[in-house]
DNA sequence: CTGTTAGCGCCTTCAA
DNA sequence: TTGAAGGCGCTAACAG
């Protein structure tokens, strides 16, 4: 059996190929009975029409490019889930770049992407800073490809449509939680690297804490377990720093922090009381379970690949942070 | 800046559009000193061709069709991972689908794939059935379209070039050292829906049971946490069941097992000695750390895609079962 | 070594 | 409601 094309269906179907074509696309247009007969055909002969002719002939791919730094990353993955489970409501496929080679720059790899002809850009990385966004920003205007953020935050610009949580209350509100349960020496657990999503949950606990009264602060340690755990060994060792509460940028790190100090002889959350940030499958794997906020990443990847479409169809998404509602729960590590 | 084709290239570099496409596909075919005009104009311009074009009239896409189950599993997302890296030594992009959402068929997909122009497809679901098995089979005799499954096991037949461990050797190994370590009372923890990959690790598990004259125990439970949490409670509560070892197909499952034990206050691993499958990062950060079977996932992935442009280069691999080296890891649940 | 030309498979006016 | 015809941007013989 080879490949079937469009003048195959029109031969048997005794039409021309642009009827074949409109009953594809514009079925309405096309009188019923030649519709049904060309339908049947199409089945017969298990036609599917050429993507790469289509999209040359029509200049629309109905492809998205999904831009991600790396796969492995629970929250990344699980945002893909939701753009995937998405973008098929539209009949759009995915088109994945994942930033992880070093090789290639990523200048590069959106010249790539724009080559690709999809119709749209979802970019992922929380790590962004302003270089990238200028370029993605310029990506935008030049080649009239629009582009959606998803859990990624530029805040000190607002050109391209951004879908996240409100990272910087969140941050205050764990704070808070420990405030008000009379914790008095709350650290804030974050990445030595600086990424904006963790620079306004760190924001988010300074406020909490300068309200309160109390000292702040902060650990800037490695998201890599054996790494941090040293750390982490370092300075809280039973004789040392004096903590009883702490807000951790990413539920790895909280995890990771527990497990040193109950080795420690530490109890918890008796004596130290903990949230995380994401609410990973880590945070029901370990023990006690983790505290953390509820950050509904599958929904982001949905709600960012909805806007994206609706860009893509031309009606202007107006408001371009969009903000979704996170939860906190608690579990065992703060009750 | 609107984008720049081939003719806008060829026009300012004042040559015709077949030399443009020379020296890019076959720069050796160009002198040099009109190579260099070109490749200056192409930057100037930030030309990159069209890649729905370049596709229509070379029959060929650079793509790859990436099938999964759910991204958020952690060892799919890792071999992803792989495929990407590898994907980019030969300039090939993924385009990517994701088998989660229930109102689509696998063979609707599969059609879809087959119309997106992929050179070659790439399946990674280790719950592949016979029905399955032989679909993906059909398509690659009808099309022409090479497939490799990554991780995916189905043993029966050898026509579709396969890459992954030895499951049943791996599921012998862990258990072997169990019974060496003089564990009598040795359980199996699986899913209750069969696995391919899942019963070879069963069917080593009771070689090594049966060559020791041990009793075999077979739990099959579910992968949710919640629900197994129960489940073991029920099955090894205090008064409960003699366990003294224990090999889980997922490390998942192991590190809730141990969580469950550990509350019920058995010693692990003096009490129970576990061991986990895959070495996630639930291996690491759990407490006492898993021992597990060491599957390479991002070497599947990678492997997998190298074959996969192998065979579609036309070069065909001989070897059908391609079987990586895996280890175990000994860690806190065993020592 | 370079230019000319004929498609690749489909969409989309424009006529009929 | 349908068909004819002209591209979409590029590759790949074939000439020169």
């Amino acid at each position: 059996m080879v490949k079937a094309t469009i003048y195959n269906v029109a031969l048997k179907a005794g039409v021309s190929l642009a009827t074949v074509s409109r009953t594809l696309n514009n079925p309405e247009k096309v009188k019923q009975e030649t519709r049904e007969r060309v339908l049947k055909v199409i089945e017969e002969l298990g036609y599917k029409p050429n993507a790469f002719a289509k999209g040359l002939a029509s200049r629309k791919s109905t492809t998205v490019a999904v831009i991600v730094p790396d796969m492995s990353r629970a929250s990344i993955a699980e945002m893909v889930n939701g753009v995937a489970v998405e973008a098929r409501k539209y009949q759009y496929s995915l088109i994945l770049y994942v930033l992880k080679d070093e090789n290639l720059s990523e200048a590069e790899m959106l010249k790539e992407v724009v080559a690709s002809q999809a119709d749209g850009i979802l970019y992922m990385n929380d790590e962004i800073n302003e270089d990238q966004y200028e370029m993605l920003n310029k990506i935008q205007e030049d080649y009239k490809v629009p582009i959606v953020l998803a859990n990624t935050l530029y805040p000190y610009d607002n050109k391209l449509v951004t879908v996240c949580i409100d990272y910087f209350k969140a941050g205050y509100e764990a704070t808070r939680r420990l405030i008000d349960d009379g914790r008095k020496h709350i650290f804030m657990l974050t990445t030595a690297r600086k990424y904006m999503v963790n620079d306004l949950k760190e924001a988010g606990y300074l406020k909490a804490i300068k309200e309160a009264g109390l000292e702040n602060n902060i650990v800037r340690t490695s998201g890599d377990i054996s790494v941090n755990t040293v750390h982490f060994n370092e300075l809280f060792k039973e004789s040392g720093k004096r903590v009883d509460g702490v807000v951790a940028v990413r539920d790895s790190i909280a995890v990771s922090f527990v497990n040193t100090m109950i080795k420690n002889g530490r109890k918890i959350p008796k004596d130290i009381s903990v949230y995380g940030f994401q609410n990973t499958k880590y945070a029901s794997l370990c023990r006690p379970k983790l505290s953390c906020v509820d950050v509904p990443v599958l929904d982001i990847g949905a709600k960012a690949m909805a806007y994206l479409k609706q860009e893509i169809d031309g009606n202007h998404v107006e408001q371009k942070f969009n903000v979704l509602h996170h939860d906190i729960i608690e579990r065992g590590t703060t009750k």
